[in-house]
DNA sequence: TACCTTTGCTTAATCGTTTAAACAAAGATA
DNA sequence: TATCTTTGTTTAAACGATTAAGCAAAGGTA
């Protein structure tokens, strides 16, 4: 903020010899004032280059207009393109956002929480870290009263509104895809299993491949941190196996490029003599050799749909409307590595 | 902000008996307030969960403690690591960020300076967008009288401090290197000249062709948007020359991706029949085959470096101390496409 | 004893905006 | 003419923290 330049209501209240509360009105059409001094009041508003004070004026309605947002990275396409879309309607809707990230460590998250309520934001959109398990400096947010939503890493039992894709679902289409293709041994490196969305992602896994009739392995369900130098080594070991499977399901981008990585330094035949899919269509699936096929997540529609909901939570606080819960369907997009 | 918890100096002094002033005084370690009233204010603070209103303090104070960001995309990996280090050194001074993108959009870019100046940030750290020409949104900043920073993509117009690195001599780097391994017609793909950073590697490329005393050829120096697909196109082009170039530098990571995609599809030696180098390190110039030669741009450096210059215009705002134009030498990793 | 300093607090103004309440003037109603 | 409404404005009190100025009490000095 600038000593010089500081226009303020009071400075074109003397000019036009009104008081500053008829500016404040006229700047924000009260009905009670009349078009001829809103007129006027924006003309010398506009003269003098007049800047609300968003401080005084968040001060004074208790409302700050900021929404907090914090991701895991922001270096992910994934949630690149959710805060875009989540931009362009809180944007829409007179509200700024401030990006943080927690870098996937429960210390960062505590820490941006922190800050987010200390800047005095009207609400949380949030993506939970890996690391997470304690909840409550999410509690925390719930306790000041203001809306929370949380996106794709989620968690059942903060019991708060939530905007994601089908996991479960996703892990099926996957499944069924590859055993369409011919597949009887397929293989799963999923994320940890506490993580709600990678526990949906192995449930519906093993649920698939009940379904259809083939027995479950558990020497085919790997838990892995999903980065590619442990997708390399877990697809490392599996190439061990004396009963090599013939299909990969990996639950990140990243991981499965690792696992490609390995099999090419293999000479292993993708996809003819081994099926892969990643997750999360991260661009690079459709720049490397094989493309990698993965799932789509939506991520405007995730966007999207947060930002909506958090609107709807702000304009209605009092009502203890029943939980949103927003699941969409994720899509499958099939490349040269499984098909 | 909620309306429930609000606990406020008052309550503090209230519980105390004592004045809401003593009270802040004491929360800032006023020299004139007892040991014993500070501790009795800290600990019934804490009891009480108390959190300061930043909106009152910011607005009695005349400073928000909130920094602008504008970077072109936080979707790259450059951009994503400046903003963390700079984060790092900029909370540690009491600074939180707000992180706006422009998408390479002057129209965006203008909206993103108006919403930053409206939340009353302190400074304006910026990279800018692709198709920034104007400057007048940027002069805005400088007429509001607060600090503006650039990196990366700058502007000498402007007459702003500024943090990047040293393209021209990048280009030097890139060249000599082709040269050492024995190439003859090195061709560059690159960005638009119109850029400064762009234009600053076609200048280097430029001197350091004619230094070794081989032939400019101004077929070989062809501008691009540096997407993947023009990077695709660009290298498509070059391949129906009768005289085709023995080693390609390309001015981005993703066009070079394209380009390479190109030279795999032709079945096109790389690196011996023809060498590549990108620029920036993308993390993908890593991972696939071969993995492509590039610049390091020092992200983290360029992130403390920017926030280091922040701090010093904000603590001296008065001073026209001269400008800090910080270029730091970049760094280039061989990789398999052109060793 | 008389005066000066230091210590530890209080009072009150302030940042710029919003808004409930008051009020004057004009117009409408009976 | 007397009373009620409506219109268009002003007054003044907030929002919560900071800070210059003031002041009383205690301690120090001569």
């Amino acid at each position: 903020m600038s000593k010089k330049n500081k226009t303020t209501i009071k400075d074109i209240a003397n000019v036009l010899n009104i008081s500053a509360a008829a500016v404040s009105k006229a700047l924000h059409n009260d009905s009670r004032i009349s078009e001829k001094t809103k007129k006027a009041v924006k003309q010398v508003a506009k003269n003098l280059n007049y800047q609300p004070n968003h401080l005084a004026s968040a001060l004074r309605r208790g409302k700050s207009n900021l929404v907090g947002v914090i991701v895991p990275k922001t270096n992910s396409n994934f949630f690149s393109s959710v805060i875009e879309s989540m931009e362009t309607v809180l944007n829409k809707a007179g509200y700024n956002i401030i990006i943080t990230q927690s870098n996937e460590s429960f210390e960062k998250e505590c820490k941006n929480i922190d800050t987010l309520l200390f800047t005095q934001v009207d609400g949380i959109i949030a993506s939970m870290a890996n690391e997470t398990v304690d909840l409550s400096h999410y509690e925390k947010i719930k306790s000041k009263g203001i809306p929370l939503i949380l996106f794709d890493r989620g968690e059942n039992d903060l019991n708060v509104d939530y905007v994601g894709i089908n996991d479960y679902h996703s892990s099926h289409l996957i499944v069924e895809h590859l055993i369409a293709k011919g597949c009887k041994r397929i293989a799963h490196i999923g994320g940890y299993r506490r993580t709600r969305i990678f526990n949906n992602r192995i449930r519906g896994y093993i649920d698939a491949i009940k379904k259809n009739n083939l027995p479950i392995d558990d020497n085919l369900i790997i838990e892995s941190d999903l980065t590619l130098n442990d997708g390399r080594k877990k697809m490392a070991k599996m190439l061990n196996f004396e009963n090599r499977p013939d299909a990969v399901y990996v639950a990140g981008d990243y991981a499965a490029l690792g696992a490609l990585q390995v099999l090419n330094e293999n000479n292993i035949d993708v996809p003819n003599e081994i099926r892969l899919v990643g997750f999360g269509n991260e661009p690079f699936t459709s720049l490397i050799s094989p493309t990698i096929s993965s799932v789509n997540q939506h991520s405007n529609d995730i966007g999207r749909l947060t930002a909506e909901t958090f609107l709807e939570r702000v304009s209605n606080p009092e009502i203890k409307q029943t939980l949103n819960k927003i699941i969409l369907d994720a899509e499958l997009i099939v490349r040269d590595s499984s098909k």
